[in-house]
DNA sequence: GTATTGATCTCGCCG
DNA sequence: CGGCGAGGTCAATAC
């Protein structure tokens, strides 16, 4: 990786047009080839950049830039788009290269498909004497989260959200409106679990006739935890 | 800006947990406070961050730390929510501090948006005694760019991008279906307008009925600018 | 203020 | 390789 911090001006065209002025920044150059321009402030979003696949060439500026200060003109291009960076170097104010080596990777954790695991595991969180039938049930229009069976046999599907919003209601609706085309499964009630439930979400939901179970996943991956050290 | 290149390990929590194994790292801090985690690669999202309001402080070792290697740790708190990032540095490899100063900030320009607000000013584009009905026109399956009327009062949909592909027309033709179903605005005439049309997407519209419209965005640009001034 | 939508989205999964 | 969904989405705009 090499970082430069220089005054610069940035032009990028490509999906859209887009012109930094010149000002102060800093510009950093993955082993990749992938440039990031950035300034003090804003978010982890840079000012302007260029994504991999592409390719940085380093020219002298023409007499016109160079007449305004240019002392080397950057010009990242990718190989597979048009897309194009062009960046004026006016004066550097430091420049190191740095061998970072490949970055062993982030670990995450409680996302949708860890929800979804946990609650395939602690499936009479659905309520007593659930059985679980499969996680990612295929249907026409895409996998049903979970399904399972309640108590006396009933089909029960579940849409898993970490955040629960009409988007989720809207689809677990369309999942249930196919499968109780189904006569081997009908009637199938539908249960739309979340960590939280925004209220309009509740209501579009209640109003369907779909129950809300509201998800505590410390609680979840606590007796998680129990479980493996026990088993 | 600070720009701190050390070998680190990462823990974030909040909305989710993360944690990122020690490795030689690039660390951003900006004047606000937030701080950016890169590896030597992906795209311009960094590994790990903190987004503003936050607040930095970095507090010595304890012993267990201590007998890793560690030399300083990094707490960054968010100040509206809980959401914090540990960052546990070991060995420092530079150690940067520079005033930026405040960014002029980014001029963008093409972007679809601005296409759209431009056509909309200038409707007789689409033809001659054309009029704009409205902007964003919503339907159930989404708002169609522009909805307007021709000089004899048939409905127009105009689907808007800067590069017209195979995509867009598709979208459009969904709409169109949709629209056509309505008696009160049946039959509705589709535009497909864009900087550039791909040859194959004029194919598929003019196949399926679909005027093409290539857009001049400088020129409706000026006639923008002159309108400004005029008026 | 909140809600919605686009993004040079990015990122991961799964076919 | 493409499609689809989620994101610690972010950011701008309409309401």
């Amino acid at each position: 990786m090499r970082v430069v911090i220089a005054s610069c001006s940035v032009d990028y065209s490509g999906r859209l047009d887009a012109h930094l002025p010149q000002a102060t920044r800093l510009l950093m150059v993955k082993a990749d080839g992938s440039v990031l321009v950035h300034s003090d402030g804003g978010s982890y979003k840079p000012l302007n950049w260029m994504s991999p696949p592409c390719r940085l060439t380093v020219a002298e500026p023409d007499d016109a830039d160079a007449g305004q200060g240019v002392r080397e003109v950057w010009t990242v291009q990718n190989t597979k788009s048009d897309d194009k960076l062009v960046v004026r170097i006016h004066d550097v104010v430091a420049d190191h290269s740095v061998d970072l080596g490949v970055d062993p990777g982030l670990v995450k954790d409680g996302v949708e498909a860890h929800l979804q695991k946990l609650l395939a595991e602690q499936i009479d969180l659905l309520g007593p004497g659930h059985q679980l039938v499969r996680r990612e049930f295929p249907t026409a229009i895409g996998p049903v989260d979970i399904m399972a069976k309640d108590s006396g046999g009933a089909s029960v599907a579940v849409e898993i959200k970490r955040r629960g919003d009409i988007d989720g209601v809207e689809q677990l609706t369309r999942y249930l409106a196919l499968l109780n085309r189904d006569p081997l499964l009908a009637p199938v009630q539908g249960v739309f679990a979340a960590q939280e439930i925004k209220p309009q979400a509740r209501v579009l939901a209640t109003d369907r006739g779909i129950r809300c179970l509201v998800l505590d996943y410390d609680a979840m991956r606590g007796l998680d935890d129990v479980d493996s050290r026990l088993f």
